[in-house]
RNA sequence: GGGGAAAUACUCAAGCGGUCAACGAGGACAGACUGUAAAUCUGUUGGCCAAGCCUUCGUAGGUUCGAAUCCUGCUUUCCCCA
């Protein structure tokens, strides 16, 4: 894609939306003398990036905006090792297959967000395998690991961490091999920032002391800060998981979603984060939606701008054309239904769990318990539904049922489904054949 | 190598021979209220042919009418001494 620039200065463009945690003394400076080049790594760990990712995404598109070249790093070698900050126990290693699998599919997903085309500061992306498959173990502890001092190693927080549990040399080594691909992309490609999380200060300084040691030379860090919702749970982690950018893993209706229902609270500051409205724009939405809350604007504008982009327009209709429908009141909404064309309306439930039940079972009526356990595994038990229906909390096309409905033909819609839901949320469709 | 302590459901954590499917807290799910928010209040949180029955308290045995609770072996973890 391309980007269009933008002429507020980069550390000021993050410093408003509450992207930066920490800097190193002088990054400021760094980025006023022309073009800079900055780079943040991606962990391999899964063929997709998550929406944690996204806001290291934004990073660099806010970089690109401002002038400045960016690269996105995917860990080939660093996704071997495996980073040991904020983990409790060893790691488990990926195999060279997956590996492989990984970085391809989040390669393509950067494609999406970052310029690689144009210009002076087009995007690069760069492979750390690439520079450590050919260098020896020798030649890296003497080229790399005699510049930095166990004792400085072992202060790391990352480190200290493990030392009462355990800790392999492997995972020791983790920040060394990160700190060598700041200093190889800072000799090779005149990088000199590096960007990242804020749990990756300690790797990030280990680079930049490196550089220092080996190389005399100067270099900076910006690290963002975690996120977190305002009640304090773990951002980017909804009832099945993890929030993947992969439509095939996260349905767009299901991610439009995630951003719909964000609090008040959250969405002011992922508004900032997560969209690239200007100021005056989100002022003016914040101020808004402080007027009128129960509109939910802020909420609807996040979810619009993110699923756009990360998806498409025609999804991110189609998400809002199935919450539409899903959420209207009870005969509204089967009238709602009823209408659509099947095709519309299998769209709608893709990314829903389905199960088919035989139509002669339909003809002699199925009870309530059978149809969610037995015959579909929505819930895991009878005892699982029986508790469900006692707290009133499923419907079957859109109207609450007790424990003794039975499901016959004439609760079929298009003479074909049936809507399920436990709760407000969790769809589940049955159908007849 | 020697000595001591501990292992309980998603997590933390009670329980120390029957009244224990196992206190309590957190989490999760649901209901009410709302705005598909937050906060709050309420309910639920092993399975089943459900006033009953079955399988659970690291693991394998044993004692006992009866064990999560006592004994023995094993495994794992933590602490102290060398």
């Amino acid at each position: 894609m391309t980007i269009k620039k933008t002429t507020m200065n980069f550390i000021d463009e993050l410093k408003w939306r509450g992207m930066i945690h920490d800097m190193m003394p002088g990054t400021e400076h760094e980025f006023s003398k022309g073009i800079t080049t900055a780079y943040i790594g991606f962990d391999p760990t899964a063929d997709s990036l998550h929406i944690g990712s996204l806001v290291q995404i934004m990073i660099l598109v806010h970089l690109q905006k401002s002038g400045h070249k960016p690269i996105a790093l995917v860990g080939g070698a660093t996704g071997m090792v495996g980073d040991p900050t904020g983990r409790t126990s060893e790691r488990n290693m990926l195999d060279d297959e997956t590996l492989q699998k990984n970085l391809k599919g989040i390669r393509s997903q950067l494609e999406k967000f970052l310029d690689f085309k144009s210009g002076a500061n087009a995007a690069e992306m760069v492979n750390n395998y690439d520079w450590f498959k050919d260098f020896s173990f020798l030649d890296f502890i003497r080229d790399v690991g005699k510049h930095i001092t166990v004792n400085y190693m072992m202060a790391k927080d990352s480190v200290k961490s493990r030392l009462e549990s355990g800790m392999s040399f492997t995972e020791f080594s983790y920040q060394l091999v990160q700190g060598y691909d700041f200093y190889w992309l800072w000799k090779n490609k005149k990088c000199t920032v590096q960007l990242g999380g804020s749990d990756q200060w300690g790797n990030i300084v280990t680079g930049t002391e490196l550089i220092r040691r080996k190389a005399g030379g100067d270099a900076f860090a910006v690290t963002t800060p975690l996120l977190k919702k305002a009640d304090g749970s773990k951002f980017g982690k909804s009832a099945g998981g993890n929030v993947w950018l992969d439509k095939t893993k996260t349905s767009p209706y299901k991610f439009y979603q995630y951003w719909i229902n964000t609090s008040d609270e959250d969405a002011s500051n992922y508004i900032k984060i997560f969209t690239l409205k200007s100021k005056p724009e989100i002022d003016e939405l914040i101020k808004e939606h402080l007027a009128v809350p129960h509109l939910r604007l802020l909420q609807k504008e996040l979810a619009k701008d993110i699923t756009i982009r990360v998806h498409s327009v025609e999804d991110f209709e189609a998400a809002v054309h199935a919450s539409e429908i899903l959420f209207k009141k009870d005969e509204e909404a089967i009238a709602g239904l009823n209408a659509l064309p099947e095709d519309v309306f299998n769209d709608i439930f893709e990314g829903v769990p389905q199960a088919e039940i035989a139509l002669v079972d339909f003809n002699s009526g199925i009870s309530i318990i059978d149809a969610l356990v037995l015959k579909s595994n929505f819930f895991s038990s009878n005892g699982e539904a029986r508790r469900s229906l006692k707290e009133n909390a499923v419907s079957i096309n859109k109207s609450k049922v007790s424990e003794d409905k039975i499901l016959t033909t004439s609760d079929l819609i298009k003479g074909k489904y049936v809507l399920v839901q436990k709760g407000k949320k969790n769809y589940y469709l049955i159908k007849a054949n």
